[in-house]
DNA sequence: GTCTATACAGGGATAGAC
DNA sequence: GTCTATCCCTGTATAGAC
C-alpha cells in the first residue's frame, strides 16, 4: 500500500515504463482526501462523480483517469480509511487503557468507528451492500480479503488475551472471533440507525461473557 | 396491516371518500408478488422500477399509483417479507424442535434468515444503507420501528427463556436482545459475502455463552 | 499526461392525454 | 388507472485540446 511512496499503483499514472510519477500520485491522494470530505458531507448517494470532481475543481471525467469506475474510487476511500484507522490503533496502544471494564478493547474498537464522521460508517455499510448483489465481483473480493484480515487479527488478539487469562480458555477461538467482529457490526448498525440507542451495556456483555467467570472478587 | 383485508391503506386506491376497493388492492398486492419475484431474479439494483413494471406487463408510471416512490415499493416487500417470516415462524412453533443445542431458537432464526432468497436478503442490507443515508427518514422510521420490535420480541423470548433455565440469571436482558440481533445480523453479513464461511459455530457459542454453565452432565 | 467537452444509455420523478 | 413524453440526474465512454 504505496500511500506516500512514489511508486506507480495499478494504474493512476503514466505509460507503465517510465520511473515513478510524484506528481500523479500526489493528484490522486489529494483526490482521495477531497472524496472523503464530500463523503462527510453528502454521504454515499450524494457523492456522485460530478459532485466530487465540482469539490475538487474538476471535470467528472478527469476523475477517471486515476480511477476506473466510481466502485473503485470508493473502494480506496475505504482502503485509506483503514490505514488511518490502523494508525491510530497504534498510536492508542501507547497510551494506558486499562479500566478493568475494557478487557478485550471492544469499547475502543467501537469508538474507533464512532471517530469516523457518520457519512464514511454509512459509506462502508453501502458499499457492503452493493458488494453483495450479482456482478460486483471486485467490491465482494475487497471485503472477503478485508474480513478474512479482519477474523486473523481479532483472533490474535483472543490468543493473546487468552493466555493473559481474561479470555476463557473453553472457547473456540475462531468461532469467537467471527462473533466479535458480527456483534460489532451489528451493534454500530444499530446505532447508526438510532444515535440515540446505548450500545454500550450491549458490548460490556459481550466482555463478561466471554471473559473467565470471577470467583467473587467484590 | 391489513395483508388481506379490504380495507384500503394510506393510498393505494380509490378517490378516498367510497368504501372498500378490493380490486386496486389485489392489484397492489399482484405488484408486490411481482416485484418479490423481480428482486430475487436480477437483485436489488437491478429492479428498476421499468424492470418491474415490464415485468408485470405495465409502464413504470403505472406503478407509482399503488406506491409513491420506489423507496416506498421496497419497504412494502420487506414488510410483506416479515409478515411471511412470522406466518413461518409459527408454524414452526407447533413442530417438534429440541435437539438439544438450539435451546434458544437462533438456529432456527438463521434459517428463516437463510430461506428467503440471497437476492431478498441482500435487499435488506441495501434499504437499510439507504436508510443510513441523510433525507430517507421514511426508511430510517421503518427500521428504527422494526428493530425496536425485534428487540421486544427478542426480549420477551429470553424472559421466557430464563424463566425456563436456559439463560443465566445474571444476564441484563435488554443488552442481551440487543447483542443477540446485533450478532444475527452480523453473522449473515458475513456469510452472505463468503457462503462458504461455517458461521454455526460462532452462533453454538453465542447460546452457550448465554446458557448456564452445565455442571458437566455429559 | 492531464483534463475538458460531449455523447450515450439508463435511472426516478412527473405532467397531461385518454 | 394507465399510458406516453419529458425532465434532470447518474455512471460510463470517447475524442481531442494542450
Amino acid at each position: 500500500m504505496p500511500s506516500e511512496s512514489d511508486a506507480p499503483t495499478d494504474r493512476a499514472t503514466g505509460p507503465g515504463s517510465r520511473g515513478p510519477y510524484p506528481k500523479g500520485v500526489r493528484r490522486r491522494q489529494e483526490i482521495l482526501d477531497r472524496t472523503i470530505e464530500v463523503f462527510a458531507d453528502v454521504g454515499f448517494e450524494g457523492a456522485s462523480l460530478r459532485a466530487v470532481g465540482e469539490a475538487i475543481g474538476v471535470s467528472h471525467a478527469a476523475l477517471r483517469r486515476y480511477f476506473d469506475t466510481r466502485e473503485e474510487l470508493f473502494l480506496e476511500v475505504l482502503r485509506e480509511k483503514d490505514r488511518q484507522a490502523m494508525a491510530e490503533a497504534r498510536g492508542r496502544d501507547h497510551d494506558d487503557h486499562d479500566d478493568g471494564s475494557d478487557v478485550l478493547g471492544l469499547a475502543r474498537s467501537l469508538d474507533a468507528y464512532a471517530s469516523q464522521v457518520p457519512g464514511l460508517m454509512a459509506l462502508r455499510h453501502s458499499m457492503v451492500a452493493r458488494a453483495l448483489e450479482a456482478g460486483n465481483e471486485h467490491s465482494r473480493a475487497f471485503f472477503l480479503e478485508r474480513y478474512a484480515a479482519l477474523r486473523g487479527e481479532v483472533l490474535s488478539t483472543l490468543t493473546l488475551a487468552r493466555a493473559a487469562g481474561v479470555v476463557r480458555d473453553d472457547l473456540p477461538l475462531e468461532a469467537a472471533a467471527t462473533l466479535v467482529i458480527a456483534t460489532l457490526d451489528g451493534l454500530s448498525t444499530q446505532w447508526l440507525l438510532d444515535p440515540g440507542l446505548d450500545i454500550r451495556p450491549s458490548m460490556v456483555l459481550l466482555e463478561q461473557l466471554l471473559t473467565p467467570p470471577q470467583p467473587h472478587v467484590g
